[in-house]
DNA sequence: TTCAAATATACATATATATGAATATTTGTC
DNA sequence: GACAAATATTCATATATATGTATATTTGAA
C-alpha cells in the first residue's frame, strides 16, 4: 500500500496503448507480435510498453518457445481496469 | 467509456501528490490553502495539481467565501481509489 | 473603491516520456 | 555452430510534464 508505487502503476496504465493492452489481457493472453499486429504498431514500441507494464508488476510473461505470452499479473489491477469499463 | 479519456484520468491520478490529494478527499472536503499546509507545498503547486484533477472530472470545487472547497466528483474514481488502498 | 485573503495563471526551465530506426539477445531448428 | 523468428534494448530526438517564482484574478469587508 505504498502510495508512490500505486501512483507509478496508475501512471503506467495512464497511456492509451498500455491501457488498451491491459484491457485486452483481461480475457486473453497474448504474444508481443500478435499485439503489435492487432494494435498496428511496431514490435519495438509494443515491447517497450510491455517493459513498463512488467516493471510495475502489471503484466507478466511466460515463455513459450520463442514467443512470450503476456497476461495480467495483479488481480487487484485487473479488477480495477474491469471496473473502469463498466456502464 | 472512452479509453483515451480514462487513460488521461489514470495518468492524472498517477502522480504522488495528486493521488495523495484524491485519497485525502475520500473522507473530507478541503480548501487549497489547507491542502498546501498539510502537504507542505506551495499554494501555486497545489493549485496546478487541482487544475489537472478538475480538468479531468476527478474533483470539483464549491466556493465558500474566498475559499474553494474541493471534493471528489466522480464516484467511480472514488471507488477505484478506495479499492487501491485495500489490504 | 481600496485592501487583504484565497485561488489561479504565466513564464522559464529542468526533467521525464514516447517513438522511429537500428541493433542486440534469446530460443529453437537444422 | 549457423540461421531464422520473436523479443528486448539502445540511441537520438521530439514532446510532455513538473516546479519555482512572480503575477493576476476573485471575493469579501471596511
Amino acid at each position: 500500500m505504498d502510495i508512490n508505487y500505486i501512483a507509478e502503476q496508475l501512471k503506467v496504465l495512464g497511456h492509451p496503448v498500455r491501457l488498451t493492452i491491459a484491457i485486452g489481457l483481461l480475457n486473453n493472453e497474448c504474444s508481443v507480435t500478435k499485439m503489435s499486429e492487432v494494435l498496428n504498431m511496431s514490435q519495438a514500441s509494443v515491447s517497450r510498453h510491455l517493459a513498463l507494464l512488467r516493471n510495475f508488476d502489471i503484466v507478466e510473461g511466460k515463455r513459450n518457445g520463442t514467443q512470450i505470452c503476456y497476461y495480467l499479473k495483479d488481480p487487484k489491477i485487473a479488477k480495477m481496469v474491469k471496473s473502469l469499463l463498466e456502464e
